[in-house]
DNA sequence: TGAACAATTGTGGTTATCCGCAACCCGACG
DNA sequence: CGTCGGGTTGCGGATAACCACAATTGTTCA
């Protein structure tokens, strides 16, 4: 799936006009009348920038960035607004939203903000992979495993853990080293590195 | 110091209105007529919530508000503003303001934002308290020890660290001890879960 | 029922860590 | 000149971590 601008605008006219605008910055896009038809399409490994009208008929932007919001959705946003409303816009971007612009907008410094938009997402990117992968570790690691992890990270001694737990020493150490295995890291430190704030 | 909001505009009679407002709402306040006179006072444990016009003679709002950032001043700022400006509200919430209220606003609704802004600063309070406290322990360490610690946390063991730095391995296990001892952690996976991201 | 997996334990040995005790070198400061 | 702090080192021992080899139980799934 490649990175592109995804339009949403109930206006054939403005549709249009961004599509080609964007097309003669060599910026790929689609778009869609409504945000219930983007809805029908939307995939969460979209990859890009979406241009968002607040005022549509049926949901609104505003709506359907909520919506999105809500459903773990981290693609950035960008608005287009035809009446200056600055708390609605205030709002928006209080919620994470990427940019507000006021039509009729510069076409160049949107097309500059749409790939300013789509750099950040791609950054995103990289670590959501980073923290995806970190993820899957984990779940593979067994309720046991996790138990001792978790005694592990709090700096105890495997013999500590063992009684805790009721179990031999050796077993701890057998754990313990399951787990750096299916962790990919070496030491316990590492391992605090790795899950530093999480869990 | 009480934490209190900080009125900067340079129009007396929105000052006084504000004022009596917020002491109206049992919120302390004070009020300055312009950027340049809120500076001569402005001291980096100021607790509570600017409160500025982005509109006026001399530095405006905005002006003071990048100059603090600059400074590494994490006040919230609520900006009041007289026209319109989408893009100028925009940029300014982007760049981490709190909130931009139109001119005329609504009084209770002000206060309320305000109210809710001293409560964002008193919690980013607990976490600044935390990491000085970090940060003044990291200070007290000498450079031999911070390059120990450096290669501690990269999980390499005292014998390679030794190699590293051409010394005995008792001399690193003296370091680490003391590390441990001024940095108040009792293991390598506490002192890495504590610098975590820093560093 | 047999394979696969999670959890468990033991033995014995190597390597690291952690510490108290003792000591030396050196630059800075009064 | 003497003291103090920072950096250094050695010795010896207690404790913990790491690991290969070997083995037992119970569950789940084909």
């Amino acid at each position: 799936m490649k990175p592109a601008a995804y339009i949403v605008d109930d206006d054939e006219a403005i549709r249009d006009a961004l599509t080609w605008l964007f097309r003669s910055r060599h910026v790929e896009s689609r778009a869609w009348p409504s945000a219930e038809a983007f809805l029908a399409d939307w995939r969460d490994d979209l990859r890009g920038c979406l241009v968002l009208d607040v005022r549509m008929g049926g949901m609104s932007g505003l709506q359907l960035f909520d919506l999105l919001c809500e459903r773990g959705a981290r693609l950035p946003v960008i608005f287009l607004s035809g009446h200056g409303d600055i708390p609605l816009a205030v709002a928006a971007v209080k919620k994470g939203a990427y940019d507000f612009v006021e039509k009729p907008f510069n076409d160049n410094e949107l097309v500059d903000r749409v790939i300013s938009a789509m750099g950040v997402d791609a950054a995103h990117q990289e670590r959501r992979a980073g923290q995806a992968s970190l993820a899957s570790r984990l779940t593979q690691l067994t309720p046991r495993e996790r138990e001792v992890m978790d005694r592990i990270l709090a700096g105890k001694y495997n013999k500590v853990i063992a009684d805790e737990l009721n179990i031999a020493m050796r077993t701890v150490e057998v754990h313990r080293a399951r787990i750096f295995e299916k962790m990919g890291v070496k030491s316990a430190v590492e391992l605090a590195q790795l899950l530093s704030g999480k869990h």
